[in-house]
DNA sequence: ACATAAAACTTAACACTGTTAAGTACATTT
DNA sequence: AAATGTACTTAACAGTGTTAAGTTTTATGT
């Protein structure tokens, strides 16, 4: 069968002006603001017609997810050229924070919800390609700040767990407003690269 | 006034009910599943009643969250008696964890949703109390840890939360299942564990 | 003991939510 | 021109948090 003829991009278009609604609802106005008949009223369908191009809201909220990670590794684009792999982690730390900062619903979405990982959990298997990629990419630093005796030694899984929470706990607490009431507002953001700098620098061996 | 009256002591009998009855279904069932008209058929009252008892359902949330807290330093309780304060840090991590895993409906609200937070934000004045305390015994442990030459100086504020964010981030992306499809799900919770362990003995500096 | 006042609780409704079964309008094919 | 198939809508179901208004029960003062 021949993809991309005419009815099939009518399909992609329509489907795409759903998420690009969604999108625009989300960001702008919050995940709880998300309503299926928002969306329809905002690209002037019938609600039931998203159904027609996503199986239910927990698809296409991992959709919106999908898109959420095609975001971040645009940001992870300014990595190529450290040579050094901690400063490589370190950078990549930074550009998670940033991009929590900017796009907090966004990262709501991809890393504290549970609706879009339903999709992934009821078919059991599916994989996770976006997950999957980063998690790679996130070991190959890793093994190279190894390889070069820049950080401890251990299970390379173990310790990619390790600095993905320890990136991921600093924004998700702050993104879900844990620091609100404990540190000063003006200086949250600042303090959260201070914590990342004295994590970089505590797991760092090199000159001990 | 006097407190502690027949009258009085009825409210807060009816209020407890309440709390117990939410406390049953969303430790059971999830968060998703506690609705104002779930607890009322449980408790055999009209669902209007429970507003006569909770502002709304981000307060009654927000009161789950506190007795989330207690079961917490309930927990903690075994770090009396550990002296080193880089092993009771340790120790304190490990009780993080194993609430976590024991509690995640109760993790999940205490420190990812929004919800009960929301309650704090509208009264630009009230106090996180439970919240407050965790984080001030906290930075005592990392101001102990600094004192002792245990771990890296800097700002406590930084430390405690770089601390926290890690130990944190392990076990909230844990509860939202982010790990599932990226690591085999029979040592989840022991890889968790071991990347606690490594984090600490990297941020160790005795004996480097 | 009885009228009055206050507290406790309920009914009915509003404005939402995700989702589905059934029906309509239109375009394409035979 | 009739039949098939696609795209889309209407109407409804079962649920949500929340409120205004009304009812019932309890307590109080005389």
């Amino acid at each position: 069968m021949v993809l991309n003829t005419s009815k099939t991009k009518r399909k992609e278009e329509l489907r795409r002006l759903i998420l690009d609604a969604a999108l625009k609802v989300f960001v702008e106005e919050g995940l709880e603001h998300l309503s299926i008949r928002r969306i329809a009223d905002i690209i002037a369908y019938s609600p039931t017609t998203i159904y027609l191009y996503f199986q239910d809201k927990n698809h296409l909220l991992f959709e919106l997810c999908e898109i959420g990670f095609l975001r971040m590794a645009e940001i992870n684009n300014n990595l190529t050229g450290i040579q050094n792999p901690l400063e490589r982690l370190h950078r990549m730390g930074e550009n998670y924070i940033k991009f929590g900062m900017e796009h907090p619903a966004y990262y709501d979405l991809m890393f504290n919800q549970a609706a879009p990982m339903e999709r992934l959990a009821i078919m059991d298997n599916a994989e996770w390609n976006s997950g999957d990629r980063a998690f790679a990419e996130l070991k190959e630093i890793i093994s190279d700040c190894i390889a070069q005796g820049m950080i401890r030694k251990g299970d390379t899984n173990t310790i990619a767990m390790a600095v993905w929470g320890m990136v991921h706990g600093l924004v998700s607490l702050r993104v879900c407003k844990r620091f609100d009431k404990l540190i000063d507002a003006e200086n949250v953001v600042q303090t959260l690269h201070s914590s990342l700098e004295w994590l970089i620098q505590s797991v760092d061996i090199t000159g001990k």
